[in-house]
DNA sequence: CGTAGTCTTGAGTATCCTCAACGAGGGTGG
DNA sequence: CCACCCTCGTTGAGGATACTCAAGACTACG
């Protein structure tokens, strides 16, 4: 494997790949974050996924991607597996063949656990859920303080809501003391449980 | 393989497996329709995914199931394959494994499919694309008579809307010429345009 | 120092949810 | 056979929520 990876180190908004292309390769976030994302027949953006170190994606039963992922902060770096030498290699080598199927099962649990996030009910729901979200991808779940890796922007079009919502609900939150907010990006969660309520 | 598939025939609200259980086993429906859901602790019920013949599904990283899997249907099919035989299987199968990555995959693209869906903003728009999406899984995309196998109820917890809103939203698709209904599933698509939009 | 991007707040409106009522159809039991 | 219950589907009214439009503050960057 070690002779086939190659690593990429890519500015804030630059594309790892784009809608349409061919999909030949699969791809792991080393350090850094990506989204993948949509863009409707409206112009709307729509975030599927984020995607943080240790997050492989790529996969894909068609001969081109759908979506397009691009870097989110300056110096994200990825790694490029070409799909087809891996396949074959996994074909004699059932433990890589065992890494691809989790690396796609912990895709399909990401996807899973987004659909129930997206369909909460308010705003404040939704966000709090992302904080939380956010806490366990980026910190194991063990740190009360995160920094968000990316803009309103980004949350308001990953979790389906308007931006201004986006900024309601975390001033809201702020408000209710179960977090606080230092500069825009920090957040320090003090009241977990009227989080996950 | 074929000495370790078992199948089994469910009536309508029967479990497959139940949230919490050990997941032993991966599944793939042969007939009839099965929801994937989860209830949130208000009591809410969120309907993750539709599984309709071919759709292969208990696929998870983890040792337990996190959501539950019902028949919607009677008569609803479900072909069993141990995990941890096939696996084995597997190891010493490059093709099967092949199988395996490109059932995953599958889950994915439908499950990526979703987010965008229950992302959209209104609800016309959400239960435009879910007849689309279904004229497209239930008949290939062929066919301009869909018969729907899945409640209002159904379809508003795999939305994310009340059953009002989808009820109102089919009422209006009918007024505006895009669709017909006979009988209260049977939906004819006039316009698929209209519906794209 | 100006410009572009980000974030917040306000006001008004559209949309959707909740509560409520009602009709149709399918079983079940008397 | 019919009354009854239950689920399902539809429609209406009223209120809550989030969206759109608008404006302004702040930051980073050339």
């Amino acid at each position: 494997m070690a002779g086939l990876v190659t690593t990429t180190s890519l500015r804030r908004g630059e594309e790892i790949y784009s809608s349409e292309d061919p999909a030949e390769q699969w791809y792991c976030i080393v350090s850094g974050l990506a989204r993948k994302c949509a863009v409707s027949a409206a112009g709307r953006r729509r975030i599927v996924d984020f995607l943080l170190p240790g997050d492989f994606f790529g996969f894909t039963a068609r001969e081109e991607h759908v979506f397009t992922v691009e870097a989110v902060v300056d110096g994200t770096t990825v790694a490029r597996y070409p799909r087809r030498r891996v396949e074959t290699i996994a074909n004699a080598d059932p433990e890589l063949a065992l890494l691809i199927r989790e690396a796609a099962f912990e895709a399909i649990s990401r996807l899973q656990a987004r659909v129930v996030m997206i369909g909460r009910t308010t705003a404040r729901r939704k966000v709090s859920a992302f904080i939380v979200e956010m806490a366990q991808r980026l910190s194991d779940g063990s740190d009360r303080v995160i920094v968000l890796p990316m803009s309103r922007y980004d949350i308001a079009d990953y979790l389906a809501l308007a931006v201004e919502t986006v900024s309601r609900a975390i001033t809201d939150l702020k408000e209710c003391g179960a977090i606080t907010v230092s500069g825009k990006r920090q957040i320090t969660i003090i009241d977990r449980g009227a989080l996950e309520r």
